[in-house]
DNA sequence: GGACGTAATGTAAGCGCATACATGCTGGCC
DNA sequence: GGCCAGCATGTATGCGCTTACATTACGTCC
């Protein structure tokens, strides 16, 4: 491990000539280590640990034309739900000698197709993306590439490409029919930017469709979108509760997030949750089980998509054979900020 | 973009010769514009672009010594204060061209050793690491390679390392102090996990410090250290709170997860906070602001510290200049969990 | 005992680029 | 008008490694 701080890092030759040996057995003993001599082979692990050699990875790349670097695409680091999955899939990419590469969009789909490129240029053999709603150029770099790629976290049945989720638009079909069943008809949404932004937009239109099933609709004004914050979620159930017309008895937040700010404020307001108001949350953040009243609101394995994501594109890696895509369901968990219309 | 997937992505070489230019008028149109005239620059872009042509790094890099990547090694990725500090760090270094390779610890510093060893394979540039609590041969190989580091997150001012955070033993006696000024003589903690994290031996020591000066200690079974889950805090809070002898009349939490689920348990045991218990936190969660009573807490500019990280190694990057390290601190958010003791 | 297979290692080419140096060309200046 | 400066581009080498192929040594089998 000695080695000046002034010269440049040892190369294999440097270990060879150490070792005794050539380049080519230096290379043998790290990557097909039973064609050494296992005495050669330990001469060689302890020469190159005492001269502190690490391969270098540009050298091995462009000799051996692998990489073993793979791509992972979210919309950003801020968020339980991208940190997890990423997490998870990290883990077992890792495991396989894989060393992923993590791009932020931002949820700007311009700078996704930006990170996908700065990706490729960098070699990466297989590429995680959520959301399949993308520029098409994404995904045509990545096809003229031959590169491995699934879309993570939304699955919707109808889309082009592999994908590891759940449906959205089934999910918050799931959710609203069990509002209406509960003997809702009055619903007002709080939900996240929707702007290019395929999840969101599935679970609004699964919503709706579940209306329309009972022939009913959201009034523009009992739907708010902003920003995935306990404030939004504060601000838009104060206006919603102070808004003109038929109050809505159910509110369906995007997430969580706005879920638990509409709580907050309903509570705050002196109203009865779940008595004259239902609302319902996404994600099942840990602190749902314990808001007053507990948040009824859906869970998602996040861990097993950015696991089962990793698993498609390492069985895509190793073999050609085309691996179903798997669905995920969305668990909708009943608690205390839930219950029949007061009516 | 045309391509077949069979194919090879086409090379510098392949654009050259579309271009009716040599490779290396390629290459310079690419990475010192101005030496190429416009017409001829336009024409490889042009070209570059119809081919989907993109330099390959492992060649740049190898050919160029330089490979534009740094590494960030982060305990992981599953918790909010490292997740935005990456991110801001990685925004940061994205926006000069480099690209982040994210390491992941998961608290072992074996691993984290291991970690950082790929990554110098890899040719990183910088490094930005979490805690300064690491395996010596960890410094020792970015130090044999004239790796420019930062340790990020904690900053204790005997620290042999540059360091961009804040002094956690300072923040958590300046907690202690402002509960002891409010008159606690009893006091609890429930800590994360200490083994080999000195963030929260630092924060200990910190308490007992406080304590010290007032000739006051800590006794053991009001000490409890676990998972920084919510179920972990209430869980402890009920011990606590049970067993014999004084009870603690103030409750210091590692973080404010542990301080939510000892809240939540101190309500759902009808006790009176702040009247019979104060409880504090650390981190200052933006549910922090919500709980009731609102969670006394302390703040810390994560996003702010990812940026300085990422500013001090870019310094260090383009300059020999040694940059003085740069120390946040903790800032003391009082709400409605802490009060005087009721005595 | 000689031919041959096999295992261990060496030799050398080339992966895709960047860049030092060479070349050619234009225009300005005395 | 000749010379030279300076610009635009080309030529060719090598970055550090992997790997196809060559070589060597040895054991085996008839």
């Amino acid at each position: 491990m000695r080695e000046s701080k002034t010269s440049r890092p040892p190369r294999a030759i440097d270990v060879a000539a150490a070792a005794g040996v050539s380049t080519a057995t230096v290379s043998r003993a790290f990557n097909a280590p039973e064609k050494v001599l296992p005495e050669v082979r330990d001469k060689i692990f302890a020469v190159a640990a005492e001269l502190g050699w690490l391969p270098n990875a540009a050298g091995a790349a462009l000799a051996s034309r692998r990489t073993w670097l793979a791509g992972v695409l979210i919309p950003t680091l801020d968020h339980d739900v991208f940190a997890a999955q990423v997490n998870a899939l990290q883990a077992r990419l890792s495991a396989s000698g894989i060393t992923v590469l993590i791009g932020c969009s931002n949820y700007d789909l311009d700078e996704a197709a930006e990170q996908v490129k700065v990706m490729l240029a960098r070699g990466i053999e297989a590429l995680a993306v959520v959301g399949e709603l993308q520029r098409p150029e994404l995904f045509e770099m990545i096809s003229a590439r031959g590169v491995p790629y699934v879309v993570m976290y939304s699955h919707s049945p109808q889309s082009a490409h592999p994908c590891v989720g759940f449906d959205n638009q089934a999910a918050f079909s799931k959710l609203t029919r069990y509002l209406l069943d509960l003997g809702h008809r009055n619903f007002a949404v709080i939900h996240q930017p929707s702007l290019d932004n395929d999840r969101v937009l599935a679970r609004l239109s699964g919503i709706r469709a579940a209306l329309a099933s009972e022939g009913l609709a959201l009034r523009p004004q009992h739907v708010f979108e902003g920003p995935a914050t306990f404030e939004f979620g504060r601000e838009s159930l104060r206006k919603c509760i102070d808004s003109a017309g038929p109050r809505p008895t159910a509110i369906i937040c995007g997430n969580d997030t706005l879920a638990i700010g509409a709580l907050i404020e309903a509570r705050a307001m002196g109203m009865d949750v779940p008595g004259s108001l239902s609302i319902t949350g996404f994600d099942d953040l840990p602190i749902a089980e314990f808001t007053s009243p507990p948040l009824t609101t859906m869970r998602v394995d996040n861990v097993a998509i950015g696991k089962a994501a990793a698993d498609y594109l390492l069985t895509r890696l190793s073999q050609q054979a085309i691996v179903p895509r798997e669905a995920f369901e969305a668990e909708l968990i009943v608690r205390g900020s839930t219950g029949p219309t007061g009516e």
